[in-house]
This record gives C-alpha cells, structure tokens and sequence, in this order.
DNA sequence: GCCTGCATGTAAGGCGTTACATGATTCT
DNA sequence: AGAATCATGTAACGCCTTACATGCAGGC
C-alpha cells in the first residue's frame, strides 16, 4: 500500500487537514486511489500512530475546527525510502480489451459501434487533460526541477490515452478487411 | 464486474473445468485478474446459479474428478449484450509516477538510479511480451478476424510498456540539466 | 524423498468503494 | 428553497489476494 506514502508525499508539500488532501486526490488524475473520506482519515489516524506525522487542532469560527497535519522527521525518512525503493510496473485494467476479446464473432458494423465509442471517450479525456494542464491548478514547484517532473506527470497520462487512441486506430484499420 | 463475463467469454470458445480457465487467467497478460481459486470457483458457482453455464462432473481414473462448464443459450446472450455495452476507459495504476512525484527534492544521480531501474523493467516485460506473442500459445482463432483481434491484444499490451518507455525516456532528457 | 501437475475448494484478511451522519454557512 | 462548501468521521459491503487443505500420480 503506497496510499500512506502519497500521503506522506502531500504533506511534505505543506501542511494539510483531511479534506484539503482529499481535494488533491480528486484533482490529480494520475493517483490512483479516489481519496474517499474513509482511506484518508482511517491513514491519516495510522501514520500518526506511526509517528510519520503530528497534528494540531484549529478552532475557526463559523467553521468546523480543523486538524492540521504535519509531517515528522521519521516521516520525511519514511517517505524518501519509499521513493527511492524499487519501482513496480504499472498495472491496468482495461474491460474493453476483454470486450473485444469476444466479439470476434460479430460482424464489423457493431465492433465498429464499439471500437468508435471508445475512441470517442479516449479523445475526450485526452482534451480534458489538456485542458488540466494547459490551467495548471495544482503543482508544487519548490525548484525548477519539481515544476519539470509534475508536468511530466500530466504528460503522462496523456502520452498513455494518446498511445491508445494510436493502438485503436490501428486496429480498426486492420479490421476493415477482415 | 466484469470476470464473470471474461469466464462466460472462455466458455463461448470451448467448455472447460475451473482448472483449465485458471490457466488462461494466468497465461493472458491483458487480463485484469490474477485468477485465483477463490474468484474463479466461486464465479463458477454464481454464474451456474444464474443459469449462463451447466457443467458436467467427469470422472477420470488416476486423476480426481472435472466439473465441466458449459455455457447456455441465456450466458450467451449475456455474454453479448455485455460486449456491446459502453466501454470504460482504462485505468492504470502507477505508483512509479507517484515516487516520481516526490522525488523532485532529490539529486540527479538518485533520480536517475530510480528511472533507469524502471526503464530497465519496462524493457525487460515488453521483450517478455514480444517472446510470448511471436510463441502464440493461447489464442482462439475461429476466424481470421478473431485471430487479429487476439493478435492485437497482444499488442496493446507491448505498444503500452513501450509508450511509457518513451515518456521515461523523454523525462530523463529533461531532467540532465535541471 | 521432493517437487510438479491434476483438480477442487475454503478461510482470513486487506483494500477500496458507496453511503450514512452531523451541522453551520454561503451561494444560486 | 435547495445545493454546495467546510470539516470530520463511521458502517457496510464487495472485490481480490494469500494462504490453507486434500490427495493421487509421475518425474528427478
């Protein structure tokens, strides 16, 4: 479970409540967990036992008071033997290749049906990351080089939706024939 | 969930025992699941109670008894309506890109360590991935077009490992003078 | 003697999701 | 009047994984 070391992550960023980190799961495509309130607040309770950070609670009037988390030495040692531990490869779970898997038997018109909603979804995520970028709301840019590597993070998720487009495309060329 | 229908998938091919479809699920890199024993027996009891397959238990000597699935008339209706129905987008897990994430306080050797490690593991699976498609152990091919379209499932999965190969690359460029 | 293959299943637990719960304020 | 924002949390459930359990046959 690498959730506590995102987490971790954020909050060597800055400190944060819960609900701001939880904001930051929803913004940023690339992290792979959604950031509901019981994987957030249930971790945030667990690395505090594990004094990977403190917190301190902030009345404000006509809000609820928060608590605001900040990460420990121990944390920040933490988090940097996690990024520096050995990376896995990314895993995907992609139904629509195993909907195509099956409709070998039909014929072309409905597979086509198929093949151009899908293509029509990636294009539509493609703009949208686009589009997330080119406003840049959220990015830690403490140097120069974190600014490179967070938009190399977005570059990502395009570059990976892009490919498949290129994939499909190919495919439904392929198929014209057949 | 959608296994169940990945398993109704394997039935429209051929009939087959748990064990045999456990094999599948293990040799077919595009498949979102590992196929345990737990899902794949358990699914097989739920999608008999549904009525989609019926099996025949076989004796054998020297070797215990198969349950043999079958899939029904209704698992292939099912089966269909589900290949026509609206595909997702893919999802990707990777927590490469969040290690990446935070990295950006590091140094360029220690940074390069982490890429090269998982450029080199990329590598390794996409020739994994070329080695098992020229081989072409599993694939059913009741037709030209279906044998293409399994031909291209393989290389969805290779064009994938390959895009985030050039992305890494692209990265590591970047950042030699940041 | 030990491992692998054949073949079926169960148990326990982790991880993640949705939904529920509270309660004031501010925007439409 | 109703929805959204701020802010925290709990409950229930489903999916998926690892590990356990059995037992015979054949190869090294």
């Amino acid at each position: 479970m690498s959730l506590k070391h995102t987490i971790l992550g954020f909050l060597s960023w800055k400190n944060m409540t819960g609900y701001e980190i939880k904001k930051y799961f929803s913004q940023l495509e690339f992290i792979p967990w959604q950031g509901n309130n019981n994987q957030i607040y249930k971790t945030l309770l667990e690395i505090e036992k594990e004094e990977f950070v403190s917190k301190k609670t902030v009345l404000q009037d006509n809000y609820p008071p928060q608590k605001v988390y900040s990460i420990t030495l121990k944390g920040m040692i933490e988090l940097r033997n996690w990024v520096m531990s050995d990376p896995e490869l990314p895993m995907t779970k992609n139904t629509f290749i195993m909907q195509l898997a099956w409709a070998g038997s039909m014929d072309n018109e409905t597979i086509f049906r198929l093949i151009d909603k899908y293509q029509y979804e990636l294009q539509m995520k493609v703009s949208l990351l686009s589009e997330m970028l080119k406003r840049k709301t959220v990015l830690p840019d403490r140097s120069q080089k974190e600014a490179y590597i967070w938009e190399m993070l977005w570059h990502n998720r395009i570059n990976l939706f892009q490919s498949e487009i290129n994939w499909v495309t190919q495919l439904r060329n392929g198929l014209v024939n057949k």
